[in-house]
DNA sequence: ACACCAGTTGAACGATCGTTCAACCTCGTT
DNA sequence: AACGAGGTTGAACGATCGTTCAACTGGTGT
């Protein structure tokens, strides 16, 4: 498709306006930002916009799309790299958006949860991106809850579980922004891991009932138990 | 101050304009609610919202001061009502949010969670109020979890639990906008409730481990045990 | 040399934005 | 009857909104 891959700071038209208006969109909001102030941004005449996308509407969705492409690459495939342990990987991730905030000043948050509240309701294309970028973020995290199989409740609904850690962390940006300042997400993601201790405990409990005095049962095998103290990353708060 | 309360359908011009506006801002948002669309809706005229406001913004601090007015009498005293037991209160609350957005036809959501991710980054004065709302709404959960003190675990932090509660909630009804439909949101709230459940237990066993075998210890009175089914409202999923 | 066309330019458009203000109405007080 | 104060009226304002379009540019195919 691409003669070149526009990765470096020389990018095409459509790909400087595509970085503006999400940046600007993450920045401002959808309504407060004008298609000037993104014109001025990308460095682009009206005509081109016009030429490129039919309108901000429709720029809006291809920015959600742009989100959605990004999304792998820039956001999961780093934590991934960064923790290797299943569980941890959740909490890399609440770290990394937590980053994020630091570096904007406890602004911003998460771009597609923003635009979610913001245009949803009177916008069914651009909700209907904004629910697939959701879904492609609890996707991941469910692999990862997979992966973790073992330390988990049996009966577990895993899918449920990796929507709510979006959940919590949705939630949590949300009322940092609120606050100015980061301690309310680090609480929700103390509480999150709170919970996940819980769940993983319970799992140990049943392993224990099922397995009561080191006879095993007709074809179980050892649950290849990891150290209790498994935490790379500092907690977050 | 007020000679007569204006409840009925025949209100000041004030209390018209802060209805609409609040209305307004929840449905569609603040940018998008234009001034003539608010003015048309309260019945009122240009020069009367501004002999009433110095402007929009000033406009949207009155609405949020009227939406924390409003939060005990229109929210939390009907749960309160609904519910008798200080955990199934909690519920009881998500389920009139949940109401709410059937009522909507699952649009719109929480008036100040959808207002925290459009302004509170560029205006500092309604951030402040927006803050202010949560941390009453958080503060009155919290009194039902101190109600329910016996059955949580001891060293539990009941304040960080009940912003907790509020981050599920504001969660949920984002996805639940997202994907069109409640089913995350019901999910959001089934985790909760495995999770209150889990703590529920904890506590139960730090009392077990307390009192191990009808042997009380030095000054433990009986810790009041409640049914285990007591949940009066049925589960949101 | 010419036609062609994707892409760019920027002035200009009508609509809507939030806001202003001089005139006006409606009371209670004197 | 005269007055002043609190509140209302609605036309009008400049700014900005998203958008259009005729003219232009640079490169490619023939």
């Amino acid at each position: 498709m691409n003669a070149q891959e526009p990765t470096g700071h020389e990018a095409g038209t459509r790909e400087r306006i595509l970085r503006a208006a999400f940046q600007l969109f993450h920045e401002q909001g959808y309504h407060a930002t004008g298609v000037a102030t993104i014109l001025r941004e990308a460095g682009v005449n009206p005509g081109s916009m016009y030429h490129a996308f039919p309108g901000k509407e429709t720029l809006l969705e291809h920015v959600l799309e742009y989100a959605l492409e990004l999304l792998g690459p820039a956001v999961m495939d780093p934590v991934e790299a960064a923790a290797a342990d299943p569980v941890e990987r959740v909490f890399a991730l609440m770290a990394q958006y937590r980053a994020g905030m630091v570096l904007a000043g406890c602004r911003m948050g998460c771009p597609i949860g923003n635009l979610a509240l913001e245009v949803s309701d009177n916008h069914p294309e651009a909700r209907e991106l904004i629910h697939r970028n959701f879904a492609a973020w609890a996707a991941r995290v469910r692999g990862w809850l997979d992966a973790a199989d073992d330390r988990l409740p049996r009966g577990l609904d895993r899918e449920r579980l990796a929507r709510f850690v979006l959940t919590v962390m949705e939630g949590g940006l949300m009322q940092a922004r609120a606050a100015g300042g980061l301690a309310p997400f680090d609480e929700a993601v103390a509480q999150l891991r709170d919970y996940f201790d819980a769940l993983e405990s319970r799992a140990r409990a049943e392993v224990r009932r099922r397995a009561p005095r080191r006879r095993a049962p007709r074809g179980a095998q050892p649950p290849a138990r990891r150290a209790p103290n498994t935490r790379p990353n500092k907690e977050a708060r």
